[in-house]
DNA sequence: CGGGTGCTTGAACACAATCAAGAGATGTGG
DNA sequence: CCACATCTCTTGATTGTGTTCAAGCACCCG
């Protein structure tokens, strides 16, 4: 560490913990717990097959629970019913930061072998199915167009992730904020005509800044500039009303 | 673009590109021709199925060649036989991210459907393997093991996307050069004993800036003071000697 | 209501970017 | 093989975007 502080002019970039030592700037609740209802109906899904719909199995997730941490063993994978959830990833020293969020269809947990890398944590109150790891990878095994329709979400997952490298690495802190603006609206079934659409954002402000690479305090000054210049509208903070989206993707800049 | 430059400043911020645009900063040279030679030879890997080996075709890129431009039709994968390649991405304006670097043993064209998002471009002069499309997938489908494999492979490119958006969003630039110093050790078979390690850096500083979200100055201004403070010593500019691993590591901030 | 949390706004600062120029490497053609 | 042109890398001076520090406001739920 002293080598490293040598290279920092001031000993105060890297935020200091607080003696307990949170795991996330948000305080972590107790793990879900899985509804104990055998006969429980799934909802079909277009497109997935049924071998999988057979082995999942539903669960709830109350607001800020966390789903699962960084470093258990990753032996569930889940996907999303409804709700957003974050997925987040922690420094030694406390930065953190959101790798994506999650919606409706989404899955998760997909992407580790043996740990989860990540932590995941409700946003919202979510609803989940989860599959077992050995009994997922079975299907899959045995049911070519599950396997496909898998590998063809991570490929998914992967340009989405390539998206957000060339936007921490290139773009301003204002393309950044459009950009994650215009996700927001793609993931939603927006309501409104395509020129007047309304969004929520049901994360805090402080979700935005780590997810964007910024903080708390540049996030709330975009949505101020933005709100200036008739770029968003907002019934309440996390109520937002786009009037013309074709502004917003010249700010993204792409 | 108008409401755009309303947030910035100074209009310089973004390059502007030169009057015929090229389309990466460094001249883009042809593709690559594949080398008709029907008897050739394909080094067995280990772990890998053979009916994959048997659709490969061997390629070589010359360097600096492009293997594929972002937009072309995904018609082929390419596994990486010797030699580095840049996955680029570039905005409108020409400001360029290198998503990746890809070393001997990297799959590359696999994430996408339909069209590659990215270019592909030879750092060095590089042997590729090339296999189409169709006949990937038809081997996908047949070798459940093979398929097993490329899942797992698309996993650890998840992992380290992830690992890459933590760097971009939250690390200080001295921390994103050691991190990324550690990335080449992990990936060169590097000459030497645990603790005095030579390493190779094929790509340019500009490559690396790209890769980093720096600019090529603040690059080398670290490496100068990497050398000042002995974390690395410099046998040629692209030749480093690292004295200390451990050391390298307090700097990477994880 | 009161206390806590999250959001907003302002002022000062710092890290990395930009601008600028020179040194070193690489390649080309006579 | 050398002279010249070009590109890459390094270093210095200055500037700016976004951070940090600080304080007030709004909202929610007890």
């Amino acid at each position: 560490m002293a080598l490293a502080q040598a290279f920092s002019q001031t000993a105060t970039r890297m935020p200091i913990l607080p003696p307990g030592g949170f795991p996330s700037r948000h305080p972590a609740g107790m793990r879900g717990q899985e509804i104990n209802q055998p006969g429980a109906k799934v909802v079909s899904l277009p497109g997935m097959s049924d071998a999988l719909q057979r082995i999942g199995q539903p669960l709830v997730m109350p607001r800020n629970r966390v789903v699962h941490e960084a470093g258990d063993p990753a032996s569930q994978i889940y996907k999303v019913v409804d709700g957003t959830l974050r997925v987040v990833q922690l420094l030694p020293d406390g930065r953190r930061h959101v790798i994506s969020f999650l919606h409706a269809g989404d899955y998760f947990g997909l992407d580790e072998n043996g740990e989860y890398v990540s932590t995941v944590e409700a946003v919202t109150d979510c609803s989940l199915t989860r599959y077992p790891r050995r009994q997922f990878d079975a299907v899959l095994d045995a049911d070519a167009s599950a396997g496909r329709q898998i590998f063809r979400l991570m490929c998914h997952q992967l340009t989405t992730s390539n998206r957000m490298l060339l936007l921490l690495g290139r773009k301003t802190a204002a393309e950044r904020m459009a950009s994650f603006l215009l996700d927001i609206v793609g993931h939603s079934m927006p309501c409104g005509e395509a020129n007047h659409v309304t969004v929520s954002l049901p994360m805090s402000r402080g979700d935005i800044a780590d997810h964007l690479g910024l903080t708390v305090e540049t996030v709330s000054r975009l949505v101020t500039k933005f709100r200036q210049h008739k770029l968003i509208r907002l019934a309440s903070a996390h109520e937002m009303i786009i009037p013309d989206i074709e502004a917003l993707r010249d700010m993204a800049g792409d």
